[in-house]
RNA sequence: UAAGCAGACCGCCUUAUCGCUGCCCCAAAUUAAUGUGGGGCGGAGGAAAGUCCGGACACCAUAGGGCAGCAUAAUGGGUAACACCCAUCAUCCCGAAUUAUCGGGAUAGGACCAGUGCAACAGAAAGGAUGUACAGGUAAUGCUGUAGUGAAAUCAGGUAAACUCUAUGCGGUGCAAUGCCAUGUAUACCGGCUGUUAAGGAUUGCCCGUCCGUUGCCGGAGGGUAGGCAGCUAAAGACUUUUGGUAACAAAAGUUUCAGAUAAAUGAUAAGGACUUCAAUCCCGAUAGCUAUCGGGAGUUGAGGUACAGAAUCCGGCUUACAGGUCUGCUUUUUUU
RNA sequence: CGGGAUGUGGCGCAGUCCGGUAGCGUAUACGUCUGGGGGGCGUAGGGUCGCAGGUUCAAAUCCUGUCAUCCCGA
């Protein structure tokens, strides 16, 4: 099973953000919020992700990059909910809406609840498209 | 042995698996500089923080002169430099001694015989003063002392963390500086030569000054957007020893290479260890008398805890945050000789 | 990375430049006017002036450090 995290694998367009920002569809599983969009055209076959501690919430550094670290971790150990049940690309940004830190058990739980919604949702859409 | 004060230093460790990132090596592939696979070596701090000072470095030939503005303020030294550090003096505070001094601490510590301002309440009077009572004194007079108000009452008064004066220093902007590459629009801009000599424009807050300055020709491509490379980490480096110096520090010799990310890398999991807190258990001593209380010690078990905090051009300081531990010096205390 | 502003009763603000008494509106409590409500009038309570240190006889005010919030530029 691939668990690799590399460079290729993150979200750094701010166009791409912008849209995703813009246009994108969310799915909540506290203390995470997921953005997604769907990415066209796109030359590499991967899917591009970002991660997001709001300073409003952590004022310290520490805590905000220990959350980071936390999160890309959830989604490596994670992220063949996704590779393996969606043919198509998609544009991820994580968002941590909570107030208090979270363990690593506890994140991991919580983000693999919030994949599982998320690839449901994307499967519904698509199934819809095919009937119309 | 315990406590306090001051200074210096350290600031969790090991292994395995899965990941991130920089450099190097190897392999095959396409191709001519990349990705893939494998291996090796590195990968946050004492404050990386606050951004309060000082530099290095880079660019702006508008950097010159004056005013304004800002900063500093005992003396001497250290330093690339400083508002930092060291030494000495002075003033103040604390302790010991006791009127010689000793130890520790603090100091924005130039100048109110250049000028101006300010002083609530109380008080006769608060800055070209003189009132009351008593006493003294005179030829005479607030001439002198005491009382009373107040932080301060005539004194070269106090106050400059009041304006100000004196001395010294300060060009501006900052690595998103700056140089280059690719992309790419079509005349804003830049460079050179030429022409015109005056309206205008530029600049550090203002003035002087300085520079540019409507044409034509030649050359180059701007701004914006999203990227890449360099700058970018070998340096006022670190460590050890010796010498000089009261010290800060300097010199010499030797050893050594120690993060470079960019939506921003150092993480996750498991096991073990270290330190430490609490509870239970065991042992010893004392007091009451077979169980309680107090003190000390040891290992085991269980439950915790291991702070403050994350590099962003780089250094030197300052300030602030910080669990716990180590060492040195001084003072006091206990025991033994 | 750089620059700036603010912090004062529960809430919104003045006072800070130029140091001596902390005040205004609103809210709260009580009284009063009214048959009652609303509203008016009167009285009262309530403030470590963000925090710490310094200068001064005396600090919300001057100086230094620090904390928090907000804004701006690249």
């Amino acid at each position: 099973m691939d668990e690799s995290f590399g460079k290729k694998e993150k979200l750094k367009s701010k166009i791409v953000i912008d849209s995703l920002f813009a246009e994108g569809n969310s799915v909540k599983k506290y203390p995470l919020r997921l953005v997604y969009l769907p990415l066209e055209n796109s030359s590499e076959n991967v899917n591009k992700v970002a991660v997001s501690v709001p300073k409003r919430s952590f004022k310290r550094a520490v805590d905000r990059i220990k959350l980071k670290r936390l999160m890309r971790e959830a989604y490596r150990k994670n992220k063949y909910l996704v590779t393996s049940n969606l043919y198509k690309n998609y544009a991820l940004m994580f968002i941590y809406t909570g107030r208090d830190i979270w363990n690593y058990a506890e994140l991991l739980r919580s983000s693999e609840e919030l994949l599982k919604r998320f690839v449901e949702q994307e499967k519904m859409k698509d199934h819809e498209k095919d009937i119309l």
